[in-house]
DNA sequence: TATATTGAGCTGTGATCACAGATGTCAATC
DNA sequence: GATTGACATCTGTGATCACAGCTCAATATA
């Protein structure tokens, strides 16, 4: 046992694959890849200054999970939601997330509130800066804080997949939120800050309550401009 | 425009990194896997008769979703639950494979009623039998067909990723079940017998009832029989 | 006998190359 | 002027190779 002992949970080595991966997932989530979009193996290998297969790998699994299309000879693409797609993923999101922040309620420490409730202002700082990728990336931390004090790392997993196919099907509506809206967001702060009081308070219900009706009235919102733009 | 017009959903070429995947999934749905079990890249292409390349793509893909396990510089091996990803897994599967059986039976045609009949009783068949593969595929058939009538193509993904995750955590209870417990199992076909009902009968929420109540069943039987081993 | 050490043989990772297929441009044709 | 045809170019896929790091068993050491 020539090991040192206390190297156990053995951090594996960062590889290239992981990097890229993180890169393009947060690219997705961050919505500065959108719907149309077409990238290339090569191109986002230049960019990152390897070779192609560790993107490729990269690319590959997030195709596995849909957040990514392969145009067999012609690129990499940003998949649009369908119609029925866009409804079983909004069905599930409003299920999930709608159970994690429940379940955020009943686990969340006090430092855990306290960090929710910060990231929840940095949100509205960049909404009120007209920043799409800020205002996103701002949000995703906000929200993702809440769903990791809901210490359940399965559905945290399942949460980012839907995530990932979700949030470029509502990038170019939340553009034109905080470009035109403010009034109309302003009740999606009161949102937030209902949930981060409820999480709180402790109170299951009411988190799950009204993470469901946000999402519920950011579903319409989205929809209303997609008909609209079409 | 020389393209023939009609080759509008162009059936994307089957690549060998596709096949590996589907190679794979069945292998761990079918309990052909099973935890622990350690096995290599270049075995895999060999046994698959092509290079790395395809295999580790496919690998990659079934670590992200952690349903396979890439050990640095050891192989590949297929991941034990631990307990607090079992208790998340089931609790989901419980919830998402109900609701499937909810919308199921709101939805299937009397042609899917039939044939998810058909797939029931194979199941029977070769649990008679004492065929371990053959039980799991063939009540993965089943449980497959009830969730795609449900006709939610992203429910059906999620139940797939969290049965990869699940089944090879049952697989020894299961083999223990077949071979040596034929009373106990008995009654579980009697579920599989009402749910079929259900869905012919088109009642969503006897359906969604049923189901839960299976799992549950299963799951704390399976869960008897690993505190029992350790 | 128990422990330390070496080294050969693995492992996955990443780079590079060859290739078939699709695309889009541009000239030849009617 | 509109259509067709061919060719150069670019795509992802798959094969092959080089390599650093770990494992594990044989060996040396006390």
């Amino acid at each position: 046992m020539s090991r040192p002992a206390l190297a156990l949970p053995r951090l594996a080595r960062v590889t290239l694959n992981e990097l890229a991966y993180a890169g393009l997932k947060q690219a997705l989530l961050s919505g500065r890849l959108e719907p149309g979009n077409v990238i290339t193996l090569r191109r986002l290998a230049d960019e990152l200054g390897t070779s192609m297969m560790p993107v490729r790998e990269a690319v590959s699994r997030l195709a596995a999970e849909h957040a990514l299309e392969v145009l067999p000879n012609r690129g990499i693409v940003v998949p649009d939601l369908d119609r029925r797609d866009a409804e079983d993923i909004w069905e599930l999101r409003i299920r999930l997330e709608g159970e994690a922040c429940a379940r955020a309620a009943r686990r969340a420490s006090a430092a855990d509130a306290a960090r929710i409730a910060k990231l929840a202002a940095a949100v509205e700082r960049a909404a009120a800066a007209t920043d799409l990728h800020g205002v996103l990336e701002a949000n995703n931390a906000f929200q993702f804080a809440v769903y990791q004090a809901a210490d359940s790392p399965v559905t945290l997993q399942l949460i980012e997949t839907l995530r990932m196919r979700s949030v470029p099907h509502c990038t170019a509506a939340v553009r034109l939120l905080i470009a035109e809206r403010p009034p109309y967001y302003a009740h999606s702060w009161q949102n937030h800050a209902a949930l981060v009081a409820a999480i709180t308070a402790r109170e299951a219900v009411a988190a799950r309550r009204i993470k469901q009706s946000d999402l519920r009235a950011f579903r319409d919102y989205v929809n209303s401009i997609r008909t609209r733009a079409v």
